[in-house]
DNA sequence: GAGGGTCAAGTCCGT
DNA sequence: ACGGACTTGACCCTC
């Protein structure tokens, strides 16, 4: 309830790769960040296995670096990016976790990652993450829902580190999930978040998808948690374009109470569409035999002019991270557009 | 270096 | 009941 509105420039933002096309796949990859399997780590000794992790983690936040450097390098109405999850490999899972707690490690960890928030503070690069499919704070399994838990805490131990958590949303910061199972239904949701620590919930935000919890299905959650809206998700569940002075949108907005909010786009793929450059309409895709399934896809590019045009309207009262094939390209194309 | 198999995890949908 | 999709590769191993 305290912050004010503490990012007033509107921004549009690159989601977890950064593509260099003209380098070759090997230089690039000092770009971003690397990973590697449980099943992988567990092959190797003990001492290779901490090895292998410090060698990672240190070219994750060599790569971090150089993309929050990237970023703060852009214009300001571009100064925002999605963190990949795996920026410490296999720290959520029981078997690889208690690596972790090796000295050598945790120490590399605590001296590399907090610099980067600096740089990301003094840049004014806008930071968020989003825990993937595995993690459902509905889910009515304990043991899913512990794990759940686990992963939502890891990222803000990851925001702790880089100085981002222990207040509501600092910086526009968020670690970003799904509502998760239907069968449960949006209560569950409430317990779920009981269960996380109160720099968690101040970081949490709940976006809606295709399937199971839609935008009407969340928006009971506004007084208690911020919310994403995903433009294309809400289009394919329902075929409206929704626009930005809709009740709903104004509900959304609240639910960040005072900073800046954060919603997703990406458009459907252009082949489905057809070379038409009129706004897709789902009703007819779906009416020609398209499947909703198909619709779901994301394209390369926010190639539709009068599609971008809607989307970037929604900047009058949120930043947007565009979720394309091209990444970081997508991004820019779309602002210069 | 290339190619093919592997990878921790949940949930929903179609068959 | 079961397999595939979602996300979408990147990594790992063998040759």
């Amino acid at each position: 309830m305290d912050a004010p509105f503490d990012l007033p420039q509107a921004r549009i933002g690159w989601v977890c790769n950064w593509l260099v096309p003209e380098l070759k796949e090997k230089e690039a990859k000092a770009f971003n960040l690397r990973d590697t399997t449980v099943a992988a780590l567990l092959r190797l000794d003990l001492v290779a296995r901490v090895d292998k992790l410090l060698d990672l983690v240190a070219h994750n936040a060599a790569a971090l670096g150089r993309q929050v450097a990237l970023t703060a390098a852009l214009p300001p109405g571009q100064r925002a990016m999605r963190i990949a999850s795996h920026a410490w490999p296999c720290y959520t899972h029981p078997a690889t976790r208690p690596l972790y707690d090796e000295p050598a490690l945790r120490a590399a960890i605590e001296e590399l990652f907090p610099p980067i928030g600096e740089a990301a503070v003094a840049g004014d690069v806008r930071l968020s993450t989003h825990p993937g499919q595995y993690c459902v704070l509905t889910s009515a399994r304990e043991e899913v829902l512990r794990s759940s838990v686990d992963e939502v805490e890891y990222h803000v131990e990851l925001f702790r580190l880089l100085g981002l958590a222990g207040s509501w949303h600092p910086r526009g910061t968020h670690v970003n999930i799904h509502g998760g199972a239907r069968a449960p239904g949006i209560d569950a949701f409430r317990a779920g978040m009981s269960r996380l620590s109160e720099a968690a919930r101040n970081l949490l935000t709940v976006e809606n998808d295709e399937v199971a919890y839609g935008l009407g299905d969340l928006l009971p959650l506004a007084g208690e948690v911020a919310m994403v809206l995903d433009l294309h998700h809400h289009w394919v569940a329902t075929g409206e374009y929704i626009e930005p002075d809709d009740w709903r949108v104004a509900t959304v907005a609240a639910s960040w109470r005072g900073v800046r909010p954060m919603s997703h786009v990406s458009a459907p793929r252009e082949e489905l569409v057809g070379a038409t450059q009129d706004l897709p309409d789902r009703a007819a895709l779906l009416a020609a035999g398209v499947s909703a399934r198909d619709l779901r896809a994301h394209a390369p590019r926010l190639w539709n002019g009068p599609h971008a045009d809607w989307a970037r309207r929604h900047l009058a009262w949120s930043d947007l991270e565009v979720e394309a094939k091209d990444k970081n390209l997508a991004s820019a194309a779309f602002a210069a557009g």
